[in-house]
DNA sequence: AATGAATGAGCCTTCATTCAT
DNA sequence: AATGAATGAAGGCTCATTCAT
């Protein structure tokens, strides 16, 4: 219950959580659409009521701010993760876990991050890719090569999950482009490539 | 005999060319371990011992050294796709021999780029993308995109697309962290995912 | 009550209009001596106890910082031209007045130019010409224009409007390098070079 | 007879001079269009068949360049200015030659530099004054001080100076603007404003 | 001499970060 | 804490000048 937490906390408190939530927020949406290294502080600032200094107040760096972000997304998608593994039992069965969280995750981290912006505005040079996303792609990415590892077949294992991890970003990301976001389906045709090109792949030793 | 060529070229002429090419390796250096955004002119100059206004005598910005990377690249592999697709009836020898002559290409490139690395220095950033590799990767996206949509069973096109896209990516920058670089293994492995994989896809209207 | 406005402005705005002072006093001196053209914003802000990105703080370009002093100048000098022009019935008596008013107003920049300056220093590159007099020069060239056009005797209006203009300054320019300023009989000799030439000057279809 | 010259000088000679003079005339017109500070030796050597270097063979620095030009505007000037103030015993009739000389010169100057100018081409920055032309202006700008000082009426005669100067400069300028240059009526008019404008000077002691 | 690439100081400007208020 | 001006290190690029050919 962490609205206990935020009625126990001070004025002070709430002010601070809010500042940081609104640099985060505004850093997200700058980072998604410019990229790392072109989005500048002054362009996360200018998107708040705060002042330039203010951003050092909560964040070292550019690059912490950007971390922080990463941070929040893997931490959120953590357990939803843990889960998809505990409750699998063979690999197949957590690929359809797996992919299905992380297609919910960023179909809704997308929907929300798109649905924040002014109609009007048009941003020529959106990235898509927000911290928040990149890093829970990591996460994925590490799953993978565990369960791989695990109980992979008789394959090559470490290609097996660059593969896997390919296959669930690229049909991830083009899935993000089409109105409406359709997880399910998306899920469906990334599991069925993987499940089912697995059967076609070298046995290793074979 | 290009050697004749060479030969008979001036010593002006013959120093030009070896500054330039000194310019795109260090550039290809540069841009494969920062990525574009972060490189800078200076960064790539400081790899040369030429001077900083040097660099504007070969290349008007980081962009066009970029672009004249990019450009050698897709044109020496042009012709090699161009001769894989045509010598390709249906979609599954085209996946082969596209794989395939990718793959010999990045290794290649990847082999003179890392070989001429001095032996001590450890570079942390490496992204391990050149502008070569990824022009060419650029064309077999786009042939594969175009090759789907002409030959593709009944399956989701785009996503089709984009999941070989992937694995061939996928799998190629695993191959290329290996040692030694194998890239018929690579392939094999690739192709298989794939076209088994296509097996077991949703159809479409089924 | 100007004091008032003062002391009630907070440390902070009294540090930004001091440092908006600094630079465009560090602006004048530079382009009076160098010339607008050979001018550079390092030069100004190395007169300056400030840091280079300083000066971005206050004005966008060397043009912006040109044109607020020469916009200052024209302001506080355009309702004396005005008003002279206003009490003058005809070319004679506005000759006199507007020539005075300019020769005020050139002097009082220039003791303050001047007498600001470091004594030991010698420029020896002075063009002598700030932004102000170059602006309230401009706006007095103006005014010369548009009464010679108005009542213009009949002879070359624009002839005579150029050496009006140029009279004007030569003299105010030679009234400048003298020890102690003299600006009324620098005006008696002006105005009666102009008056008096103009009788002995070739009449148009005579 | 400098033909002699020309004819006795070997061919390398004749060249070296043709390409001073080739540098010259190309100096001349960027001076004239964009002013010193703008020009840069390459837009010199650009409108010229001679390489970068080649232009330090001639002359030091773009500095040496410019004053070459001014020069050689000022020795072409200076035996028609000296015969001027020879033929004349009076200042009156110093300032009628003068002037009238000085007009022929820019006049002719002005001319040649317009005439040689490809049609078609507008150049939007075009100043006017070319070195020679500023060169030869002090040149009548120190012949004036000189004749003021030695025979100048009972009034300040440095003011005197000043404004004589400043007339048959602001005239002059204006004279080149008109189509056809008519260098008659603008000395007319100088002079006339001149001589006549002395009649109406304060007295000095009187 | 002529060539034209190389040089490197210097220019304008941006930007992450600091700091006095 | 919040503010926002100040800082100064880069960055991209130009250009007068030099120098090997």
């Amino acid at each position: 219950m962490p609205e206990i937490a935020l009625a126990s906390a001070g004025k002070r408190e709430q002010t601070k959580l809010q500042n940081r939530n609104a640099i985060l927020a505004a850093a997200r949406e700058v980072f998604g659409e410019m990229g790392y290294d072109a989005a500048t502080v002054r362009d996360i600032i200018r998107r708040t009521d705060l002042a330039a200094g203010t951003f050092y107040n909560y964040f070292r760096s550019k690059e912490e701010a950007f971390a922080a972000l990463a941070d929040e997304g893997a931490k959120r998608f953590a357990p939803i993760l843990k889960e998809s593994r505990a409750g699998s039992n063979d690999f197949e069965s957590f690929v359809r876990s797996a992919i299905a969280a992380y297609y919910e995750f960023i179909a809704d981290e997308h929907r929300n991050w798109v649905a924040r912006r002014p109609a009007g505005e048009s941003h020529p040079h959106v990235q898509g890719e927000t911290p928040e996303t990149a890093a829970v792609f990591a996460e994925v990415r590490d799953a993978i090569v565990a369960e791989v590892a695990r109980g992979a077949p008789a394959v090559d294992a470490d290609f097996l999950a660059a593969a896997c991890i390919a296959v669930a970003r690229g049909v991830g990301d083009k899935m993000l482009e089409r109105r409406p976001i359709d997880t399910a389906s998306a899920a469906e045709f990334a599991v069925g490539m993987i499940l089912s090109g697995l059967k076609g792949l070298p046995r290793i030793g074979g």
